[in-house]
DNA sequence: CGACGGGACGC
DNA sequence: CGACGGGACGC
């Protein structure tokens, strides 16, 4: 889950020494533990202390990528933020697969952090990608990762982290739910920065029952994953609606079936003179004032992460099949010129963006529709200000048609976008 | 009212 | 009862 963590690891690794709550809340768990917690503490200080005093934090871990997204696109998409040093999609060695993360360098510090603020928690098709610094590398953070079960069902992920934080400091957690219930699995992931924490909140908490729960815990090291689960099968259904109400169509429809119902405008009364942005970046204004109830973690703790829109339930359409349509244009866009498609994709057409639009604009607008290989603002060669209209390549045709069809005539900042292929091309070779 | 880039043979 | 996420540190 994106949280609250990132401002934990950006700003300071040092956990809070909390041994006194837990001696408060804990019946069952001898207390005697005081000992370890200064070891690991002066541990992790003198390890603090050998490297990355000066050095400038330009490097990033990102998080929960979408299945298919290439080395390119992702290097595409940050360099929407600034020149890229470099750019490494993990994958298996074997198979060849995204293992779904990459290390993303930028050449300067500042780019890094920006785009941890800009990128952060930004929706890609079915994910939400996490951007944060990536630590320098070493053995001793690898297999830190916990899986506890036995946890109460009313036991929430503040409480799963109150219990681990007086072993060492928390990168992420998460307590499994139902999807449909919301109701607790009553097993949770606590991930620790450094290995040996995760062995002191073993040997401290596995069997023991914690706080008067019903049962007592087990506490082991999480699986190491194998196998890519095979996105082929599912029905690209992880659209998660998140009625930031950002989307609005003017014009609808009624040969487009999966054009999904207007929601609220972006801009709720109180806030109609978001058109001049007090934050950062040029989508601060699409922030509605009120977090969605899905999200409240997010809304709450990435209060300047731009957070791009996600169909409500496009009905069909995507399946598995891809490249395959590539070569044969569907009869709907017959009338289309062929210079929307590229072999390597489609390109949209996108008008009415304002003068500060940036690419990372685009990337939020299409990125939760499917995959962008690439976007493109054009500007005035002068004064660098965007002429209006940008450029966007998708992947796949149905993505590209549900993406111009939710989007063409939203209001975007008091514009009304148009979107459509692109019909004209300079001449091709 | 307006309105469809542009870089690029590459280890 | 069993229950391993959204493969989190360079595949």
């Amino acid at each position: 889950m994106i949280s609250v963590k990132n401002a934990q690891m950006s700003s300071c690794y040092q956990p809070a020494n909390d041994a006194s709550m837990l001696d408060a809340n804990n019946n069952c768990i001898a207390h005697s533990n005081s000992q370890l917690f200064n070891q690991s503490f002066n541990q992790d200080e003198s390890m603090n202390g050998e490297h990355d005093i000066n050095e400038p934090k330009t490097n990033l871990i990102v998080n929960y990528l979408p299945q298919n997204m290439t080395q390119d696109e992702i290097k595409a998409l940050f360099s929407s933020i600034g020149p890229v040093e470099s750019c490494k999609l993990i994958k298996d060695k074997l198979t060849g697969q995204s293992l779904g993360y990459a290390f993303v360098n930028y050449q300067i510090q500042g780019d890094a952090e920006k785009a941890v603020n800009t990128l952060n928690g930004m929706r890609l098709q079915n994910k939400t990608i996490k951007v944060s610094h990536a630590r320098p590398s070493s053995e001793s953070i690898k297999g830190a990762n916990l899986y506890v079960c036995g946890l109460d069902k009313d036991f929430g992920q503040a409480d799963l982290e109150k219990m681990f934080s007086s072993f060492g400091t928390i990168i992420s957690s998460k307590i499994l739910s139902d999807p449909k219930t919301g109701a607790s699995k009553g097993v949770g992931f606590v991930r620790f920065d450094q290995r040996y924490e995760a062995e002191i909140a073993i040997s401290e908490l596995n069997g023991k029952c914690y706080d008067n729960m019903q049962e007592p815990l087990i506490v082991k090291f999480a699986n190491s994953p194998t196998s890519v689960k095979s996105v082929m099968g599912l029905p690209l259904a992880p659209f998660i609606p998140i009625n930031r109400g950002f989307y609005q169509p003017y014009r609808p429809s009624a040969s487009n079936s999966y054009r999904y119902s207007p929601m609220t405008p972006y801009c709720s009364p109180d806030q109609t003179s978001l058109n001049t942005p007090i934050l950062p970046t040029p989508l601060t204004g699409m922030i509605p004032a009120t977090p969605s109830p899905q999200t409240p973690s997010l809304a709450t703790s990435l209060p300047n992460t731009p957070v791009a829109p996600v169909p409500t339930m496009v009905p069909t359409m995507v399946n598995g099949q891809t490249t395959a349509i590539l070569s044969t244009p569907p009869t709907s866009i017959s009338n289309t010129s062929l210079s929307s498609i590229n072999y390597s994709g489609w390109c949209i057409f996108v008008y009415n963006v304002g003068p500060d639009t940036d690419e990372s604009l685009l990337w939020q607008l299409f990125g939760p529709f499917g995959a962008v290989q690439n976007v493109k603002i054009i500007r005035d060669q002068q004064t660098l200000k965007c002429k209006g209209f940008g450029f966007v390549t998708m992947t796949n045709y149905e993505e590209a048609v549900t993406a111009i069809n939710c989007l063409n005539g939203f209001n975007l900042n008091n514009r009304i976008l148009q979107v459509s292929f692109k019909t004209q091309a300079k001449q091709m070779y």
